[in-house]
DNA sequence: GTCTATATAGTGATAGAC
DNA sequence: GTCTATCACTATATAGAC
C-alpha cells in the first residue's frame, strides 16, 4: 500500500491518496477513517484533524472525481469532425479513459443511487450550470442538422446520450463479474474491454443510420 | 411502513419483508438489525431469534431475488417465436419486470460489485449450473442459424447479451438522477422507461441487421 | 503536526427471564 | 415467541499533551 512516491508527500497528501483508493475500492459506507489511518500509518486523529470529518474528506474525493468525468465529456463534445467521426472519438476516449480508472462509473454511481443529498449538490454544482445547458444544447443542434440532411435517423438527442451512457459504463460497472464469474485473467479482460468499445461503436452508429 | 396487509403476519414474515425493503432501498451495510426491527416493531433481539445472523436474512433474500430474476431470463430463452419477436418479447418483459421492482438491478449488482464472496456463491449456484450453460448454447444455435440464412450480422451472442443487459439495466440505475436532476414526477418517470423500451428496442434490432 | 486518551454512540449477537 | 439486559466491538469525533 505504501510505496516509494509517497514518502516525501506530506501527511495531508497522503492520507488524501489512500482515502481515495479505499473509497473507489468499498465506498463511503464501509471505509472507516481508522482504516485510512492505518493504511497511512498514522493515526485516526490525524485523518480528522486534516479533514475535519469523514464526510468532509469524501466530498473533496468526489466532487473532484466527478468534476474530471464532466469535463472528459464537456471536452468530448468540443469537436469539429463530421458527426460520425465525433461519436466514434467520444465514444474511444470514454472507454480509454475508463480502462485507466475501471472503479469510477460504480464510485460515483454508488453514491448517487443510495444518497439523494449528493444528487442535489450535483443538480445545483453543474446540472443548472448554462455551460452544461449550452453543451448539449449544441450536440442537440447538430443531431438536428444531421437529420435535416437526412444522413441520421429520427433518434433524440437525449437517447443517444442514454444509449451511449449505458454501453460505456455498464461494462465497467460489470467488470468485477465478468472477471469473477467467467474466471478471466487481467490480459483476457483487457482485449474483451477493447472489444466491447468497438461493438459499442458499431452498434451506436449503426443505430443512427437512416 | 406498516400497513393493513401486514397484522395477520408471522413475526417472522413481518421481518424478512421489512429487511427486504430495507436492503433494497439501502444496500446491507446501511441497514442495521435494529433499524429493522424499530420498523417492524419488535426488538432487535427477535430478529436474531428468527434469522440468527444478519448476514443469513440478508443471504435469503437475496438470493430468492437473484433466482426469481435468473428465472425470468430463462423463461424469456424458451421462446419459439422467430428470433426478431423473440428479441423483442424478451426485452419487453425485461422492461416490464423491473418496472415492478425498479430498484432491484441495483441491489443485485451493488452486493455482486462490492462483495466478492457473493460472486463466488453466485458462480458455484449458477453459471456452473448446466441448467444455464445449456440454455446459452442454445441461444447461440440460434444466433448462428439467424447468421448461416443471413437474417442477422455477424455479431457475437455475448455482445448481443451484454448490450441488451446494458441498456436495460442502466435504465432503472440511473433511475434515481432522471427522477431528481431533471425533476421528473412519477408519470413522466414511467412515460420515460416506456419510451426507452422502444429505443432499446429499436437500436438492438437495428445493430442485428446484416 | 502528531500523538494518546477518551467521550459518545451504534453495531451484531447472546443469555436468561417470562 | 418475545422481552430486557448486556457483552464485545467498532465507529466518528474531540481534548489535551508534547
Amino acid at each position: 500500500m505504501v510505496n516509494e512516491s509517497m514518502v516525501n508527500e506530506s501527511m495531508e497528501q497522503r492520507i488524501r491518496e489512500v482515502a481515495q483508493e479505499l473509497f473507489f475500492r468499498q465506498g463511503y459506507a464501509a471505509t472507516s477513517t481508522t482504516q485510512i489511518a492505518r493504511e497511512v500509518g498514522c493515526t485516526q486523529a490525524l485523518v480528522h484533524y486534516y479533514y475535519r470529518t469523514k464526510e468532509n474528506l469524501f466530498r473533496q474525493i468526489y466532487l473532484e472525481q466527478v468534476e474530471a468525468a464532466l469535463n472528459v465529456i464537456a471536452r468530448s463534445l468540443a469537436n469539429e469532425q463530421s458527426f460520425e467521426d465525433f461519436l466514434r472519438s467520444a465514444i474511444s476516449t470514454y472507454f480509454d479513459t475508463l480502462m485507466q480508472n475501471p472503479r469510477l462509473p460504480y464510485f460515483v454511481l454508488e453514491e448517487l443511487v443510495s444518497n439523494p443529498e449528493r444528487r442535489r449538490y450535483l443538480r445545483e454544482n453543474f446540472v443548472k450550470k448554462p455551460a452544461y445547458a449550452c453543451l448539449y444544447m449544441q450536440l442537440e443542434a447538430r443531431v438536428r442538422h444531421e437529420q435535416q440532411a437526412g444522413r441520421m435517423a429520427r433518434v433524440e438527442t437525449f437517447d443517444i446520450m442514454m444509449s451511449v451512457a449505458s454501453l460505456t459504463v455498464f461494462t465497467f460497472i460489470s467488470l468485477p463479474m465478468y472477471r469473477d464469474l467467467l474466471a478471466q485473467t487481467d490480459e483476457q479482460v483487457r482485449q474483451y474491454i477493447l472489444h466491447r468499445k468497438e461493438e459499442v461503436t458499431r452498434l451506436v452508429l449503426q443505430g443512427l443510420r437512416p
